[in-house]
DNA sequence: CACTTGACCTGTCCGC
DNA sequence: TGCGGACAGGTCAAGT
């Protein structure tokens, strides 16, 4: 059920809130239970007050965080950080005519039962299942249904705030590259903001994009040929453009793919996230460079393992 | 102010 | 087989 998942970057976090909206828009939370508190960053009280007995009205993204908007006038923020992995799992008991309703639904069998519904994710071989050792929150819905929040590393964090401080809350992101907004002539601008480093940099700088992580950096730089450690100010306006459309491309291409950290298992039918077969160069050190055959090096730039070709990106 | 590094965590992998 | 240490990489605080 678990095949090999990597870190939540934008095309996973967006994978994962559109397959929530589905099972948790229009639901209401009726309990909440937290063994590892220090993941809350709001008072244990307000998730009391605020978030059960609430009302999910939509489940949005921005940049890799996710938020489900409440009926009480609060949103959750929630994001998955290194490790931080969502489980949807139905409830454990079902009527004929559900069971069937269901399968209809999504176009099964007659009598197929629902199973588990894995959202985000990390390897943890022998771990499978929810809740497990990892199972940190537990939301009940009114469905029935049950969401699971595991998080090895503990990074993760769940976060309330009211819902008309949500674009302050949100406003230091930079523009979501798949977006309109995202124009050739703000990502210059946006570059221009930083002189000195490298373009990799940038590219992890969620203030100047939105969402981009170490996976889809490294992709992104080798479709535009260049090499992660060159300097921000010295790429051409050419380059700047080809880094643009490479972006664009990379990222959408993922999202399609529902990404690569990506993991589901409904009703027997696995639907995991296919870009990590397609990967170009993200772990591939040593093997041939999918253009030119010679061996993907790898380094670190900006702090982080870094793959790139040395013949085909300059 | 611009930028880099370290801390947060705990698992997996690799070499001895 | 066991064990220590490097490594994984999102984000923010602390340091240069």
């Amino acid at each position: 059920m678990y095949a090999t998942t990597h870190m939540p970057e934008l095309p996973e976090v967006e994978t994962v809130r559109r397959d929530l909206a589905r099972v948790l828009q229009g639901r209401r939370v009726t309990g909440f239970l937290v063994r590892k508190p220090n993941l809350l960053k709001s008072p244990r009280a307000l998730f009391g007050r605020k978030f059960v007995g609430a009302t999910i009205v939509k489940v949005g993204r921005r940049a890799k965080l996710l938020y489900l908007e409440l009926s009480s006038g609060y949103t959750l923020l929630l994001h998955l950080k290194m490790t931080g992995q969502l489980v949807w799992a139905r409830k454990a008991r079902f009527t004929r005519h559900e069971i069937n309703a269901d399968a209809r639904r999504r176009g099964l069998p007659r009598g197929e039962r629902g199973g588990l519904y894995v959202v985000g994710g990390h390897p943890i071989s022998g771990v499978l299942g929810v809740p497990n050792r990892f199972t940190y929150i537990t939301v009940r819905l009114s469905d029935g249904a049950k969401l699971y929040f595991n998080d090895v590393r503990q990074f993760g964090y769940w976060r309330l705030v009211r819902s008309l401080a949500l674009p302050e809350a949100l406003a230091h992101f930079g523009p979501e590259p798949l977006s309109r907004e995202f124009t050739l002539d703000l990502f210059r601008a946006q570059l221009a903001r930083r002189r000195r480093t490298s373009i990799k940099a940038a590219l992890l700088d969620q203030t100047v994009v939105a969402g981009i992580g170490n996976i889809y950096a490294d992709e992104s730089l080798f479709v535009a040929k260049l090499k992660p450690s060159r300097r921000v100010t010295k790429l051409t306006r050419a380059e700047t453009q080809q880094l643009y459309h490479a972006i664009r491309r990379v990222l959408s291409t993922a999202v399609k793919a529902r990404g690569t950290s990506f993991n589901s298992y409904v009703d027997g039918l696995g639907r995991s996230g296919t870009y990590w077969e397609r990967r170009l160069v993200y772990g591939r050190k040593g093997e041939p460079c999918p253009r030119c055959k010679r061996p993907i090096q790898k380094t670190v730039v900006a702090g982080r393992g870094t793959h790139f070709c040395s013949r085909c990106q300059l």
